[in-house]
This record gives structure tokens, C-alpha cells and sequence, in this order.
DNA sequence: CATAAATGTTTTAAGTATGAAATAAATTCT
DNA sequence: AGAATTTATTTCATACTTAAAACATTTATG
């Protein structure tokens, strides 16, 4: 029965949570801000295009649309808007798929290709900068403890 | 002269880094997909609305609609259509400032305290849920780590 | 084989995002 | 005071976002 009041731990720690939520927010949004602004005045792009580009580039034979709209975790309809705009462009390509006409499968054109590689090693360095004041052990231990932390997420709502 | 190759460290860090960016970048996807998901189910409403709703709450005699985006950190013209859709429900109110007709001053409505109250106990709830996995010093720790980040970031910003 | 169910994609409706242009009002300058 | 500039907000054009509906095609079932 001492003076000091109760501190309740699990109240304090779902404060400490919430406020780990909002700084993981607002660092997030700082740099994504960044980078959106880099694409846009540096290549006249987008990071959606960017990271279209960036899952194709890692497939070379094609994703289909449903692949690529699980790859990059939006929505189907969603990427059907930013693939138009990127064919346009004449940076991606669609190629039916033999034995399902339901299905189009999307390639990377070879400027489109070229296009990316540029774009990713700038991107690369972009983020380098922003994050030099972690070393490489640090981020090394960051993205471990983010990769757990995501698993779990993802076992949760797997099982709802 | 050794005979192992060159590590070049700055390269190491270089892919640490963006490994830690697209983690940083999934988990706080995931974590956000899932509150739009419950506040749209649970209050038919969205993370847009609760986060102009929550920066009113911090500020009861009210805030600009430039401050209001200042705080938000988006741009001016998308606060007007939230604000709007806020307004059309009852939740916040636009008073006129005197002296300077060209302001207004956005404001919760009583309505609006109290809604928002309800969410932000949930939300809350929801965010320690998913964070469960970390300690309360855990999450104070990598807080603090992440506002000396965010402090960098903001320095280097404001120099360019 | 014909219909029902499942799958792959696009379309639609509503909301959110940006940057830039437009509007309006206040302040500063001459 | 009158003109030029700055400040506060809205409007506009375009792109991205989701969920849900619509469409087309394939596979499964009776």
C-alpha cells in the first residue's frame, strides 16, 4: 500500500503501442512522401507504376493480374488502371494466355525494362540516404524483428 | 592482397537498408489495412476521417483548415472534401473566425466528441492487439529510435 | 451435354491523394 | 488610398484506393 498509484501494465503498454503505431505511421509517410515526389519530379512516375514494374521485373515470363495484384497486396481492380496506363506507355505489355482467354499474363517490355533498371538504382540510393544513420547491422535487426512481427500478423488474419 | 573478395560495405548497407524499407513498408500496410478494415465494418467510417477527428480532439477550441493539413501532413485540398463529408454527418462544424474572413475555424460538434471517443478507444484496442507481440519497453525503445529517424528526416527536408 | 459453380478480369461508385490553378481576403508597399 | 503581394481556402485534373457488381470463360456436377 504505498503512495505511488497504480501504474496498471497493460494499459501502459497499449499506450507505448499506440504511440510505436503513430511514429511507425508518420516515418512511413515521411518517406514514401519522398520517394513519391523523387518519381515524380526525377521520372515522371509513380511509385504503384513503380512497384508494378518492380514485381514484374522480378518475373520475367509475366505475372497474370490476379498474381500481381496478390504480389503487390491491392486490390484486382486496382491494378487493371495502372497497367493501362503503363502499356500506354508502351513500358509493360499484355499476352494472352494459351488455354485460358479469362487470363492475361503481363510482361515487362524491354524499354519498360530498361526504364525500371534506372528507376531502381536511384530508388535504392533514395532510400540509402534516409536511412544512413542506420548501420547495417541495425538494419539488419530492424528488418528481422519486422519480418516476425509480420508473420504474426499474417497468421492472424489467416485464421479470422 | 587477400585472395577474398571485396564486401564494399557501403553496397552491404545499401541492400540492408532497402530490405528494412519494404518491411517497414508491409508491416505498416498490413497494420493500416486492417484498422480501414475494422473502422469501415465497425463504424462505417475511414482512417482519413478518424485522423482529421482525432487532430480536433487534441484541439477542442478548434483548428484551420491550413493547420488541419499541416497537422495531417496532406495536401490543402483533400482536408476541404473530408471535412465536408465530416460536416454533412454531423460530426464537425465550421466556425468563422473573426477578424479574418478568409479562415475558418473547423470544430468538433458534440455528436463528434463523442463518436470519436468510442473509435479511438477501439482503435487503440485494436493497435495493441496486433502489437501484442511487443513488449511495453520494447515498443518504447524502437519509439524512441524512430523519432530521432523522424527528426533526421524532417532536418534533411527543411535543408533542401 | 447442359447447367451450376468457380475463376480471372474489368467496370463502377465513392473516397482519398497530389499539385496546380483559381478565388477571396488581408497585408504591405509606394 | 491604390496597387502589388501574401495568405487561406476551394476547385480542378489526374491518379490511386477499396469493395462490390458485372462480365467472360472455364471447370465441375447432375
Amino acid at each position: 500500500m504505498s503512495a505511488t498509484p497504480d501504474i496498471r501494465p497493460a494499459e501502459q503498454g497499449s499506450k507505448q503501442r499506440l504511440r510505436l503505431w503513430l511514429r511507425l505511421l508518420a516515418v512511413t509517410r515521411k518517406i514514401e512522401a519522398e520517394l513519391r515526389e523523387r518519381m515524380r519530379t526525377e521520372f515522371d512516375s509513380t511509385l504503384p507504376r513503380f512497384d508494378v514494374m518492380a514485381a514484374l521485373s522480378r518475373n520475367e515470363q509475366g505475372l497474370r493480374m490476379s498474381a500481381l495484384s496478390g504480389v503487390l497486396r491491392v486490390s484486382n481492380g486496382n491494378v487493371t488502371g495502372i497497367v493501362d496506363r503503363l502499356a500506354e506507355d508502351g513500358l509493360v505489355m499484355r499476352v494472352p494466355v494459351a488455354g485460358d482467354r479469362r487470363a492475361t499474363l503481363v510482361r515487362l517490355t524491354a524499354k519498360g525494362a530498361e526504364v525500371f533498371a534506372r528507376q531502381a538504382a536511384d530508388h535504392e540510393g533514395w532510400i540509402d540516404a534516409m536511412l544512413a544513420e542506420l548501420s547495417a547491422d541495425e538494419a539488419r535487426s530492424y528488418a528481422a524483428r519486422l519480418r516476425t512481427l509480420a508473420q504474426r500478423l499474417d497468421d492472424k488474419g489467416a485464421s479470422e
